[in-house]
Formats: structure tokens, sequence, C-alpha cells
DNA sequence: TGCCTCGATGTAAGCGCTTGCATTACGATA
DNA sequence: TATCGTAATGCAAGCGCTTACATCGAGGCA
């Protein structure tokens, strides 16, 4: 058992005024406008603050300047590897920006988003990182009316008003389905997370339907079934999808879990990956290259649009400007899981 | 564009008490202790609340109260799976519990921690979750001088003073060990994750002597390999550990991430697990089933860690007493990377 | 020498909120 | 009817900080 001692109070800027033997004025010249402060005094009021380990209180500075060098994220969840890439990114480029990050997750649930957006602007966040475009108007609205810096990332839909940092997820995934369809490939099932409320997961789908359509063929028999994040269910729904006839011949999943899970179940079911059914995924986490066959996927620069995020949310910040949304590359990395048709 | 429209100042108690007619006393008191305000005042204040969109501002009342119903966390990287699903976990039940998460990382760096840490405390932070027991000791005495509440997580070590929610790494890794030798092993090679600072790899790597020592074999031939997080730095030191002679039978790895890279290289080398060579991982996250062999590993309940360390943190700040330690059961995990020595 | 300038420092007014204490108005009691 | 207790409300101090403005003193210049 340690022994108890009396938490001393924080030391506040009025002990180390009366350390130095100068007004609080004086000291906080010191540490926020060291210019116009004269030499040695502020060398006498560094060794105070130095000898009382005294921090500034965040409350008052806070309430005082009207700004807390904090920015709130809210995103669907940390487990998810993309989210937690670009967070800590995002976050690492924020310390060297001098500011802080307040985290909250959603859970991929709206509602939720909405209270902890809610919670973070009463937090006094100077601006806020979401994810994606979908939000109910009166979010929107609140925020906006806050005049608040807000970013969205992940996702960058060139139809959308706001300033964003991300990638067109609908181009992209067009493009690996044209890599399909390419190869031969006619009877095309999707596995995607829940599709409500998730406008990178409908875009992702949608890609999908404009490869097919610029072909000319039929978007009838596009099979598609909507599951959960999770090797588990992405699984299950690619056995599912092995009982439909015509039989697919490649099965193109909305994120890499799911293809994962998919890829882990054919050799379950005796399948051969890419010979009997080609799988695809979409953004190219450790895991895409870890399974085998490794999977033929879209590289999202997770980390590089993390750090980008940061420098021009806090540019929006500091210059209150609205920024310009920025696209990032997001490319089609080919590896094993996808191949000729049977 | 959008159009500018000038952000509204957000409303302040006072606005409120104006609207409804009030003295800002009772407003305030209608927010945090109703029942000692007549109904119909409360009535009439909480419309005006709701008319203007009123949200209490976050530094006046921090600053006020003492509190910020913020939980400060500073983990080494959100990148690492471990460390996100434990996060989560914990962010989640702080959320029930009414409190918000306030994140930082250090990458593995002792300065960059104790940077944060005290960064989180001047944020006013009204507890710290901090992984494992390596710090420096002024930052330990800083800590406690302030008499806030700070729990260890990710570590549970008998010999540590302080409060913690975790596992015990050395047995843990033990127990592995001990099952690698009954298994016939006893070229026995490690890679671990930089011992400095890591008082977790360090309690592994131990583990692993103790069972050696506990069976009388000499701990002298163990092979040891300190290298970065990452697939391809484990495959590197796999590779060079199977250049020693006698060759190693067995690669105990200090956490999956490098025992799938040790696997994907054995594979590259034309080297069959466990055929030729036995691998062992430690954390069981989703890539260690993903993994073909997959691994033999130690199972840590992350999930339940994070939720069991945030109900802990928020007692011992809101009935500020020392909370007791307490020990997660982590145990092994047999898959396929882990067989007789050849 | 006297006046002005300018850099360094101090003084004090809040920022928005909570809360101890004072005040008010009312019904109950004698 | 006079007195008192009580519930409801208001008043105002003060949390720790920043900053506009006032003050002071030391050169520089005529």
């Amino acid at each position: 058992m340690a022994p108890i001692s009396a938490p001393r109070p924080a030391p506040t800027l009025e002990d180390v005024a009366r350390a130095a033997d100068v007004s609080t004025a004086t000291v906080s010249r010191c540490l926020n406008t060291p210019g116009k402060v004269s030499d040695d005094t502020r060398l006498r009021v560094l060794q105070a603050v130095a000898a009382l380990g005294y921090a500034p209180n965040f409350g008052a500075r806070a309430m005082v300047s009207r700004r807390t060098r904090t920015i709130g994220a809210v995103i669907p969840t940390m487990e998810n590897a993309i989210f937690a890439r670009g967070l800590q990114a995002f976050q690492e480029e924020l310390r060297t920006l001098g500011y802080q990050l307040l985290v909250a997750s959603s859970s991929y649930r709206q509602d939720v988003e909405e209270e902890q957006i809610r919670s973070l602007v009463a937090r006094g966040a100077d601006g806020l990182l979401l994810i994606g475009h979908d939000r109910a108007p009166q979010v929107t609205e609140f925020l906006h009316q806050r005049g608040l810096p807000v970013l969205v990332t992940w996702a960058y839909d060139p139809a959308q008003t706001g300033v964003s940092v991300g990638f067109d997820n609908r181009r992209a995934m067009r493009t690996l389905a044209e890599n399909t369809l390419d190869l031969g490939h006619r009877e095309i099932a999707v596995i995607t997370a829940p599709l409500a409320d998730n406008d990178r997961a409908r875009a992702r789908v949608d890609g999908i339907r404009d490869a097919i359509a610029a072909r000319g063929l039929s978007i009838e028999g596009l099979r598609l079934i909507e599951t959960d994040y999770g090797i588990t269910t992405g699984g299950d729904a690619f056995a599912a999808l092995m009982q439909t006839r015509p039989r697919p011949t490649v099965v193109m999943c909305g994120n890499d879990v799911l293809a994962v899970g998919a890829v882990k179940r054919a050799r379950t079911l005796g399948l051969s990956v890419p010979g009997d059914v080609s799988i695809t995924g979409f953004d190219d986490i450790d895991i895409a290259s870890v399974v085998d066959p490794a999977l033929t996927t879209v590289h999202v620069p997770h980390r590089a649009m993390g750090a980008a995020a940061a420098r021009c949310l806090i540019r929006m910040i500091e210059e209150n400007g609205a920024d310009a949304s920025q696209e990032l590359d997001a490319h089609v990395t080919w590896r094993d899981s996808l191949g000729r048709p049977p």
C-alpha cells in the first residue's frame, strides 16, 4: 500500500509569479510571447516554472482563449485496422502541430455518432475529423452554425459539399471491377458491409455496377450480401454465395477482412482460389498479404491520408479558411486471389 | 462554396437565463440539481435551453468543478491490433460511464510517453491509463504528487506497486515455453521487440528463460534477436536465426506480428512449419489464425481487459480509493505452427 | 536640461460557470 | 394577527488565465 500523501494542488500562475517576484501577466507573457519579456526576467520565471512543476490549467486557458488545441475524431471503430492506422498517423501529425486528439467511436451507428459529435463539440474541440459523408442533416446544420471546422475523410466524393481528404471509393472499385471483367468474369457476386449509413460501402458497390453497366452488361445477375465486419461473417456470406446458381466465378468483397474470411472459407469448402473462384478485397491492410493466396485488392494510403487530414484540418483552424478538398490515389494492388474464370 | 455565415457564438448560461427570465444560478441548478428548482421554472428553463441549443462551456465547467470527465490514455501505437482492440473496448465502456477518451501514442518511446502524460494531465484528465510498468521515476513521482488515479494495463506483475489490470506476461510465456520443451525442443531461438523500456517484452523473454532453467537446462544456447514491430522485420530476424548452428528447432516470437513474418519467411526459404521448424506467437490477434499454418500462440483477452480497466479506473476516480489490481487469464491457444522437432 | 519615445512591467477586467449565502414570499403555527 | 420555518430564487465571489491599457524608467534628441 503506497503511503497516502495529500495530493498537492497544482501550482497556479500566481504561485509562479510569487516565486519569481513578478506579476502574473509577466509569467503569462513569458510562456506565450517570450519576445515581450526581458532576458533575465524570462530566465527567472522559467526557473520558477521548472521548480514548481507548473503546467497551465487547461480549463482556464480554454475559457479565455477560446481554443483548446484539441481535435475531435469520431471513427466507426478502432478495431478496424484501416481506421487505427490512419488515426495513428493523424495523431502523430497532430502532435507535431501541437494538438491533442480526442477520440470517440460510433460502432457504425449514426445516432451514436451524433451523440459523440455533440459531446466533442461541447468539450471545446477546435475542429472535427469525421469519416464519410453520411450524416443526419441536423448534425451538419449544427456543425455549420457553430462555425466549426470539419473535415471528412476516408472518402472523396466530388458530388458532396464540405472539405474532404480521401480517395474516390467508387472509382477505385470500378477500376478493380473492370480488371475483373477484362479477365472474363461474368458471374459476379459481392459481399459488402451494411450499406445503410455508410456512403463508402455504397460507393464501392456502385463502382462495381458502373463497370458492369459501362460494358453494356446486365446488372440484374449481380448477387450481393450485406454482412457485418468480420472474418467469420465474410466466410458465411461466401458460403451462401457459393450455393447460388450459376455459381459466381468471382466474389468481390467490400473490404479485406470480409475477403480474408471468404478465402479461408473457400479452402474449407475445398475450392481453389483463384482456380475455382476468384476473390478480391479492398483496403490493403496487413492481413491481405498474409492470407494464402494473397489478396488482389485496392491499396488505400491510410497513413498518408491521416497525415494529410491533420495538416488540412489545422490549416482550416488556424487560417480559418475553407481549405480545398484533396484527393489521394487508391490503386489496384495485384496479388494472387484474382485470376481467370474457370 | 457554402455560403459564409458568421459563426454564431455559442449561447451561454446567461443567454439562457435571460430567455427564461431567471438568474444564471437557477439555470445552473436546473441542469445540475433539478430537484432544487420548482417544476414550472425548470420547464421554462429547459425550453430555453432547447430553443437556444445551449451546451455548457467545457472549459468553464472544468475550471470550477475541477473535473473533466475525461480519461487520458497513452499507448505505444494504435497500429498494433492488440492496443487498438483493447482501447476500443476501453472507450466503449468509458462511454457508458459518461466519460470521454483522450488518446496519445508514444511510438514506444519513453520520452514521448512522458511528454504525453504531462500534456494529458495539464488537460485535466481525471485519470490515466498507461501500458506497462516501465517508466522514469520522475514521472511516477509527478503523477503520485498530483494524486491522479493511474491504472497500468497490458501487464500484471505482482512485484510492481500501483494498480494494474492485466495478465502475467512472464507466466503465460513460461507455460508456452514449457509446452515447447515438452515436445522435445532443445534448440530454441527467440525473436522479440526491443527490450529496453518494455517490461512486457522482457517479461515474456524471462518466461522462456524460467522454463528452460526449471528443466535444469542451460540458458546459454538461447539465441535472441531484438527487432522492431513488423512482418518484414520478423521475417528478417527469422532468416538470420536460421543461419545459426545448431539450427533452432523452434523460434518463439514475442508477438504474433513477428511470428507471422517468421512463418511467411519460412515458406520463402523452403522450410516447412512445423515440419522443419516450429514457430510460436503471442497475443492471438486475427492475423494469427489467418496465416498458414495458423499460429500456436498465447491468447490475451484484449477486449475484456479494456473494459475491466475502464471500470476499475472510474471506480478509482469516483470512489477515490486505490482499487485492487486484477489479473486476467492468458492461456495457450493450440493451432498448427508448433510441433515436434524434426 | 526638458520632453518624447519606446520597451518592460504591472493592474485589473473579464471569460462562463458553480455555489455559499442572502433574500424573498409563502403558508403554518401560536 | 404576529412570528417563524421553509422552499425557491437571486447575488456575487471566485476558479486560473489572457490581454488591453496604464505606468514606469531609461535613453535620445533638441
